[in-house]
DNA sequence: ACAACTTATATGACGCGTCATTGAATGACA
DNA sequence: TGTCATTCAATGACGCGTCATATAAGTTGT
């Protein structure tokens, strides 16, 4: 009992917790208080932005992240709400939705993304 | 634009977030359906166990995890009022409390530490 | 000993994520 | 083509965490 190796366990997860927290708190306080969105709301900004490209991305970009569908679901909600992003049904699957950005969503990923940057290199950066 | 130092901290963020949110996934499940109890709530007894010394508690565990205050005065609420937990008052220093286990939480906790670290080795494991 | 401040915990309102379910569209196959 | 199963997304009920505040106890300075 007390094993050496669980206790080294215990610290490497209670470690990446506390680091976990710290940095989504500290991304969650900046991108609200200065873009007035989540780090979830972020998240996928930024997932769309990545892809570029089309595709029925609704689905995909669950697979991109560790969100449930139903939170998922959510988030794009109220980027919709948010006119930060446009869901837009796909032609060929009308059960799948294409998800983009706006105009408006565009500028503020641009942005906040800086942001974004900057904190992760702060809170994980190996400087 | 599009450093690659930047793609590589989101990378980094990202992979962080997907271990974090698989590896509570798996405890927080396993921990519900065996044992009754969230992980937060072992979280708390794993903490209240190690310190097996005296000291008006509540305050000193805040410390010791990323969690609010009130998240905390909440779990040990949850804690207390399922019986694993007591609540003490301490003597010199009456808005202080001390938290002990009771036999339940005990027993309970020493069960669900061997599920707990098994899950811990499988997802962080670096076998 | 009295104000003003600080510290330890509790609590209420609120937002977000989860689970379970629903509705709609598609696929598979006789 | 009609049935049955499957897949994509949305929704409502619910639990937990957070923020702001409340309550109570201790501290300090005069």
């Amino acid at each position: 009992m007390a094993k050496p190796q669980d206790r080294q366990l215990v610290e490497q997860w209670r470690s990446m917790q506390t680091t976990y927290f710290q940095t989504a708190g500290a991304l969650e306080r900046a991108l609200e208080s200065k873009f007035n969105i989540g780090l979830t709301e972020f998240e996928i900004l930024d997932l769309v932005a990545e892809s570029a490209d089309a595709a029925c991305r609704m689905k995909q970009l669950g697979e991109r992240t560790p969100m449930t569908q139903s939170a998922m679901s959510k988030v794009v909600d109220r980027l919709d709400k948010a006119g930060l992003i446009s869901r837009q049904s796909c032609e060929d699957d009308r059960r799948s939705l294409y998800l983009e950005l706006t105009d408006a969503g565009r500028a503020l990923h641009r942005q906040a993304a800086v942001e974004h940057r900057a904190l992760l290199r702060e809170n994980l950066g190996t400087d």
